[in-house]
DNA sequence: ATCATTTTTGCAACCGGTTGCAAAAATGAT
DNA sequence: ATCATTTTTGCAACCGGTTGCAAAAATGAT
């Protein structure tokens, strides 16, 4: 049914060698053999089938894509950004659904089946056993969003969560609030437990500063509702650091719904600046974690990992900065 | 590097069509070698290499899942309820970003490159074109979120967005506003035509209606909260039927940002219940779309194409129904 | 035991490509 | 023209699987 190799040669006049090589880069062909398949293959309207041509040359420009944060819509922007930066460099992403996957095996086995050339886990939730099993089946392996580590077993590249949670810390003890609080996700991300660290050891440093700390039950607008609402009916602090914008989200309208004001009541900062943290409506203070620089330098990561797979792990973490909107007072 | 079925074939002592056979569902193998190259399979670590059997078989059980919607936070469930229904049923989705694409010429090479099975089209926005050059080049299409038509050139699923318009200006109408717009997404998409002339049609048969309209530049909050900018600068209406949710959001910032308040002043209802639709501090009023019912049905589709690939075209519509919320006065 | 029938097995060819190697063709120096 | 050198070409084997077909083995009836 498609046309193949054998057809274009037949119609050209030439071997399959020599079709194959007018479509391999840098393959030696002459001018006049080369037009000759050119034009065979126009006419007969010939694509080459990557996935055959990946059996002899062991790649297939295919990169698993894998994630288990369909619910935050940073990831819409960070799905975007992935699946642009890796078609322009001529990778494809198969993408790969870890929603309440606990087990690796299954997705390593996936991943082999299809031969991915590499493997990007772009999640700050999913437990850093996958990045590792995908490593030990021997695929180049980024992690973004990843955890910090001095000697990385996988390439990491995100942000320093513990340097967040600090800038959280001192944002708010410089807006001359006294007692305030952690408001976290999940415990067992990762990003939660390094934002937690940074925060309480600012935190830890002003003997002046009242801190507490609790944790939803999810990265979710409804997990930071819930939490909200209870902090509220017990002895509420005048601010929180939300261990992320849609967290932040939830506790805002908590605080709306409790007849309270924000910043006038109680002060809110989150994390990650997502698209809807600008909108006026919500109009969110919150640090903003810079996607397109974390996206952009996974992607160069894996690229650099598919001609040198013994490359030495590596940590690229990238600054955060304060984005200032209307849930927090002022500095004094 | 990788272990093969020639590997599996020698430790086991048998052929490699043997070991071929005890991995390829329905054929005939005798207990006795099947036990014997499970054993091998296990102890070598053998997974058969999916793109080296389709090869033969014709199937790589890849699904093209194309999209230029990477903005719209409704499109993170779509991917999300589109990644795990395909896996669950054994197909693996390779993402296609079509963002900014306008010749699907480079989008049907990717495709026939990889071989896919099939494709969805996931997007309200994309033209027909798209879904049309995929059928043309042989593989089984299924357009989700696409415009109905009485006689497809190729699968439909979604809604009925002439129906949606209706209920819309049937909806104003019942809560007693007289005058009404229709604030669309981009005039080009379908979706907004054929939103805009349902809309139309019910206050046409209204003589004592007011209605205008006009068009934003994209489906974002922004676009919408400039054009509601607009609207209020000249003589507004009393209540919007706004293109979709994202569109309805930033007319409500505008509405708010103008020191008018919704519903007192201006009416908002809007398309698609996302999310963020229900958060407590936006409690927008909206249509809902069924998401999970069109993702579902598209896989069907596109599942029962597989296996008979010259079915014939058929439009699947879902129901959508008001969910009320507190952007629109109450009933009378 | 014998023989017809059914099941299992391996061979060999194939899917659509790539690539090392030797032969053929082209090039260039004399 | 001749010959050494360089470039181009096709053959044949291979990548990791599947599958039709005939032969071999197993089964079951007598």
């Amino acid at each position: 049914m498609a046309v193949t190799l054998k057809d274009v040669a037949e119609r050209a006049g030439v071997s399959r060698s020599a079709v194959s090589r007018t479509f391999t880069e840098g393959a030696s062909v002459s001018l006049k053999t080369r037009r000759k398949v050119e034009r065979a293959a126009a006419e007969l309207g010939y694509h080459p089938n990557a996935l055959a041509s990946s059996l002899t040359t062991g790649r297939t420009k295919l990169i698993g894509l894998i994630s288990n944060n369909f619910h935050n819509p940073i990831f819409l922007e960070v799905f975007d950004r992935f699946t642009r930066g890796l078609q322009d460099r001529g990778l494809r992403p198969l993408l790969v659904n870890l929603t309440d996957e606990t087990d690796p095996e299954n997705s390593v086995r996936l991943l082999r089946q299809y031969s991915v050339d590499g493997v990007i886990v772009a999640s700050s939730t999913l437990s850093p056993a996958f990045a590792r099993a995908f490593r030990d089946a021997g695929m180049p392996v980024v992690h973004s969003f990843g955890r910090f580590a001095s000697a990385p077993e996988v390439h990491v590249v995100g942000i320093d969560n513990i340097a967040c949670g600090r800038m959280a810390a001192e944002t708010l003890i410089a807006r001359g609030y006294t007692r305030v609080a952690f408001l976290g996700g999940p415990e067992s991300a990762t990003s939660t437990q390094d934002r937690f660290r940074g925060f309480t050891e600012v935190v830890a440093a002003h003997p002046e500063i009242e801190a507490s700390h609790s944790f939803a039950s999810a990265y979710s607008f409804d997990a930071g509702r819930v939490e909200m609402t209870k902090q509220l009916m017990t002895d509420r602090a005048e601010a929180y650091f939300c261990g992320d914008d849609v967290l932040s989200i939830g506790a805002l309208s908590a605080v709306q719904s409790a007849g309270l004001s924000c910043p006038g009541d109680v002060g809110i900062i989150g994390l990650n600046d997502m698209e809807m943290a600008r909108w006026e409506n919500i109009a969110l203070t919150t640090i903003r974690q810079p996607i397109p620089e974390i996206v952009e330098s996974s992607i160069d990561l894996v690229v650099a990992m598919l001609t040198d797979p013994g490359r030495i792990p590596e940590t690229r973490l990238f600054g955060c900065r304060i984005v200032e909107r209307e849930t927090l007072r002022p500095l004094p």
